[in-house]
DNA sequence: CAGCCAGACGCAACTTCTTCGCATTAAGCT
DNA sequence: AGCTTAATGCGAAGAAGTTGCGTCTGGCTG
């Protein structure tokens, strides 16, 4: 039903998935993500529509499918010496990238698939796993780490909530702040 | 394009647009949001189909529109003689809307209309609006009350992002947690 | 108050998307 | 190698989306 008990992985199956998610890319990158039909992409994938439709029930799953994959991280965070440095650096790109007009646009994909398939909460997941290596990386440092959940109130909802419902009150000062806020140096309500 | 700049309040457009919105909400209670077309719900609304194309451009942001309007809250926040006590119950009760399976419908729906026109960030605004009102009536009886950013960062956020992107880690021991973070009575790390 | 103008709507034809049954092919298993 | 299961291709039928053109409503001017 989606890219999730492919259960032939090494088969036609997993050669049509694949081909149709770079056909998503692709198309998405000449025609713009509006101009995106099923039978579009199935002609360039080289299959028929029925097998879109099959697989995935309708196009906004299938988008959902390909946002997730763009969402996922392609590197564990940069390493700067400190747990500051490491987390306001990835803050910072984490917000540049998702603010930016290809990032939404992935975002809300991937909020638009079945809740119950959990793409939502992937996106949720790599930052997680990010913020993690993160954490164990400045613990093998010997310093004092939040854990990931407060990590996630702190800094990456409140980016998020900004990206999705006030996109223009982001800016790398607030991302700072977040961050002061999370390691305990500045209080929530400081300058922003 | 919208529902905003109507340009004639009192004519046949605005009749349009009320019968339009009015036959969405029916045609959602009774088939689901998943089965809405724009050809039935221009038969149920008595107009036709290219008429609804034509003021809202697609399915979408006619449902936009509509998901807005029933984020809207339709009563200042209830009074329970204090900040804390306020908070608590608003958060509380702005979670459950919004985590049930209509009130995520909503916001996703919200948050697919055009970037551009604002439904996404009214969404904010609406509880801001709510929040301000919680904090000067605080303020009335001396109380010192965090300012509204402050909320929305470290109340708010958390909430949507759980609602959005973790909906199975969201309850009423989190809600208060971040109340009680607000209001400064714990750290942001205690137990969750 | 009568007539004019701009904008919105209805109608209808057309294009594209979506769904479905059936035949075919490929993958996994014994 | 042969068999079983499942996914894909194909084609037709139905539904939805799109567009041009004529009509009508409502507001405005003289």
């Amino acid at each position: 039903m989606s890219s999730r008990a492919t259960t032939r992985p090494g088969g036609r199956s997993a050669r049509v998935q694949q081909s149709v998610h770079q056909a998503v890319r692709d198309l998405e990158a000449e025609l713009g993500r509006d101009a995106l039909t099923v039978p579009l992409i199935a002609a360039r994938a080289g299959v028929t529509p029925s097998t879109v439709y099959r697989r995935w029930g309708d196009l906004r799953e299938l988008l959902s499918d390909v946002a997730v994959e763009r969402l996922r991280p392609d590197a564990p965070p940069a390493d700067h010496g400190s747990l500051r440095a490491d987390l306001e650096a990835w803050a910072v790109q984490f917000a540049e990238e998702m603010s930016s007009t290809a990032g939404r646009t992935y975002i809300r994909d991937a909020l638009l698939g079945d809740p119950e398939q959990g793409n939502a909460a992937r996106c949720s997941d790599y930052a997680a796993e990010q913020l993690k290596a993160l954490g164990v990386r400045a613990a093998g440092r010997g310093e004092a780490v939040p854990d990931v959940e407060t990590l996630l109130d702190v800094v990456v909802a409140p980016l998020m909530y900004r990206i999705l419902f006030r996109p223009s009150d982001l800016s790398v000062a607030y991302t700072d702040h977040l961050v002061g806020v999370a390691l305990g140096r500045s209080a929530p309500l400081s300058p922003r």
